[in-house]
DNA sequence: CTACATTTGACAAAATTTGACAAGCCAAAT
DNA sequence: ATTTGGCTTGTCAAATTTTGTCAAATGTAG
């Protein structure tokens, strides 16, 4: 499965030469768990996002698109037909 | 919020003219569970989607892709267009 | 080897979900 | 006016899931 949000935030990091740790200070978690969430093997809860976006001095819709993205695909755990189908109508819902 | 599931499931039991309490019967649920399942309060266990197809005689896929469509919903919590480029971004990753 | 960064797995606490039960509501029949 | 039948609502305990931490393991550069 694929995890839009962590790997941006990984990135964002790297080319920031931050350590993990310093990110999880702001954050006020631990390491364990900034780590766990730029693999993907943990969800950020929707502040998380917000705090990170504003260390890292990225765009906070951005992000909360990521992670929303990653919401939804984890959603998805039927069959390609029937996940498909159901898209389209989450889709026609929202336009209105 | 919209509950796809739920109103089909309604339709479909009203005009079989089957009572709560018969469905629910089949389930093995509480008739108040079932309740809650129609108007959405509640969410339905695959299983029971599936159940609920037999009995009614209905597509199973038809359901399930409600049931998803329903979860997918239930993740769009964000401003408009947050939401929309994220189901851009799910929906492109579908295809592949 | 040492020092530091990251990852992993196990765990408790917290939060959410699940389904049952009991009481309530409402319309129709008596 | 009361009863009956179907549905809804609120509340509860049990079960499950999620959250974050800790300690140990692994990786990585000097």
């Amino acid at each position: 499965m694929i995890n839009h949000l962590g790997q941006k935030i990984r990135d964002l990091r790297e080319k920031q030469n931050l350590l993990l740790r310093q990110v999880a200070a702001q954050l006020e978690v631990d390491t364990a768990l900034m780590s766990k969430i730029e693999r993907g093997e943990r969800n950020a809860s929707k502040q998380q996002v917000i705090d990170i976006a504003k260390f890292l001095k990225a765009d906070k819709g951005e992000l909360l698109t990521l992670w929303m993205a990653d919401k939804i695909e984890s959603s998805l755990i039927e069959e390609p037909k029937v996940a498909y189908e159901a898209m389209k109508i989450a889709n026609k819902n929202l336009k209105k």
